[in-house]
DNA sequence: ATATGTTTAACGGACC
DNA sequence: GGTCCGTTAAACATAT
């Protein structure tokens, strides 16, 4: 067996432990841990309450983002817990940034974010939304009507809920560090790929995912079918949706 | 009007 | 018993 097929071999290990349904369960982790995974995660290390109740339904869609009642725990949280205080107003978006009070930092280990999510290369390679890059955010209100719009598409297995969480991931990020294409077309692409979510068989690791491919010239797109295993090992800049 | 933020209250579980 | 912690609900104020 060559070097490649145990790199490759390995990598097929963890991607079978991403499938586990952690995301689907409610958290074992506070609401404050949850608070502070969702600051540590971005760049600038400080969150607007929009961004951590996102982040945290991203990841965990047991918190549902039309749901109040959770996000009301939060808002008392972030109010009552010394490990968060309030920082500068948000030019752009509402509200405050929170941060970790630096003192309390280490009550917070960031290694966790990995090991809760089981989607190391997507915490890794992919840019998350950041509040520093949030004056290249025209237009958040209609983000978010996209990400509500796939999140409430119902995925038959979990395969299709970790590839939904990896669309979200890179609709921010293309909208938010790219900023290259209009709305229309990221909103027109996010719908159709995210109605080719619901194709897979029952077989969760044998589901494959259409997806379109595009180039980063202007050529025209091509759909490609591939695995989940492809599918999360795809460079970001290969995406389109 | 709605989102954001503060505050109080009540409850259950863990722990001593 | 008592206390601490986390959660949930809710009233209220403020900002946009």
């Amino acid at each position: 067996m060559s070097n490649s097929d145990v790199s490759e071999e390995e990598t097929r290990k963890d991607y079978s432990i991403s499938l586990i349904p952690i995301s689907h369960t409610k958290p074992t982790h506070s609401f404050a841990t949850l608070i502070a995974f969702a600051i540590l995660q971005s760049k600038s290390k400080k969150c607007t309450l929009s961004h951590i109740y996102q982040w945290i339904s991203d990841h965990f869609p047991y918190y549902d983002i039309n749901d109040s009642g959770w996000q009301n725990s939060i808002r008392h949280n972030l109010s009552i817990n010394p490990s968060f205080i309030k920082c500068e107003k948000s030019k752009y978006c509402k509200g405050h940034f929170w941060q970790i009070k630096p003192s309390h930092r280490s009550l917070f280990p960031v290694e966790d974010v990995t090991e809760m999510t089981s989607f190391k290369e997507v915490i890794l390679e992919t840019q998350k939304p950041d509040c520093e890059m949030e004056k290249k955010v025209g237009n958040e209100r209609e983000l978010n009507n996209i990400s509500k719009k796939i999140t409430k598409k119902k995925c038959r297995n979990l395969a299709n809920k970790q590839v939904e969480s990896r669309l979200l991931y890179n609709i921010r990020n293309r909208y938010t560090s790219s900023f290259n294409s209009t709305f229309e077309e990221i909103e027109y692409n996010a719908t159709s790929s995210s109605s080719q979510l619901g194709i897979g068989t029952s077989e969760e690791n044998s589901v494959e995912y259409n997806f379109v491919e595009r180039p980063s010239s202007k050529g025209s797109s091509r759909t490609r079918s591939v695995t989940p295993f492809q599918l999360f090992n795809t460079p970001k800049k290969n995406w389109s949706f």
